[in-house]
DNA sequence: CGGAAGTCGATAGACGGCTAATGTCTTCAG
DNA sequence: CTGAAGACATTAGCCGTCTATCGACTTCCG
């Protein structure tokens, strides 16, 4: 069992347990924050565009997308020019939730890496882009 | 949005998406090579023990063996002595997936961290343990 | 102008993951 | 020895994610 991918996979559940338990003090649930912070950017943008900034397919935001209408977080309304289009639009709910959602978020950030120098920190940002960058490339060439 | 976690979601995905193509190669998906991996260490374990083994929960790993089992790979008994226990055993070809799968996470481990000096590498896996210890302790205090 | 090709979102269905509820078998105390 | 408590696996149901398919609307070319 490889070390580094072995490490990487249980860091990656225990964070990903981390910032759910987070998200859910906010009555959301976990990834829900990325798409509500494509919209915080720039409301009223489309399902596959926000799909691609997340990357993530499109199917994903569609189910997501009808989650949080359901949940009073966005409204959904077809593009008036172009009627293929569909455009999420923030509640004031939705909106409501930006300052807390990304306290909560960069309390999490300094919460994990508290036990890091900055230079180890910067160290590991580094690492993890070379890595990161290495995975796409192997996707990328497997096509 | 914090850097580390955006980075480390970002990288976690790739890897998760480069593994997923690795192990379809040999006809599993993603995650299956974990369950194996502790069947191989032990034969004849139980749900619950894998499921402390993977840092999962047991129905996770009851839906996983249904599947698997369906597949061919595994194959469910009760316990002789305690009817309560269910003993999870390795068909043939379960068995014979262990080398090539091996080596595939072996190759996929070298390939993402081939573009670090081997001191980086190093850096790396202390700074990860360390965030990983930092994210554990969180989760068990806000019990 | 009208049909073919392209662009989108929505749906279907599979998988891994979780929590909560169910059911069955052991164990243990009175 | 019998009933209550405990230990397991399973089921149900939700969420995020993916691929494959469908359906509706635009666009563009002959």
């Amino acid at each position: 069992m490889p070390e580094f991918l072995d490490l990487h996979g249980r860091t990656s559940k225990a964070l990903r347990a981390a910032a759910d338990a987070g998200m859910r003090r906010h009555g959301l649930h976990l990834g829900q924050n990325l798409l509500l912070a494509a919209l915080w950017e720039r409301d009223g943008r489309t399902p596959g565009e926000i799909a691609a900034a997340l990357d993530v397919t499109t199917p994903t935001v569609v189910k997501m997308a009808t989650r949080m209408a359901t949940a009073g977080l966005l409204t959904r309304a077809r593009d008036e020019r172009d009627q293929r289009l569909v455009r999420l639009w923030l509640t004031d709910a939705g909106r409501a939730l930006r300052e807390p959602v990304e306290a909560e978020r960069r309390l999490l950030e300094e919460r994990v890496t508290a036990g890091l120098t900055p230079d180890e920190r910067r160290r590991l940002l580094s690492a993890l882009a070379e890595v990161h960058r290495a995975t796409a490339a192997l996707l990328a060439e497997q096509v």
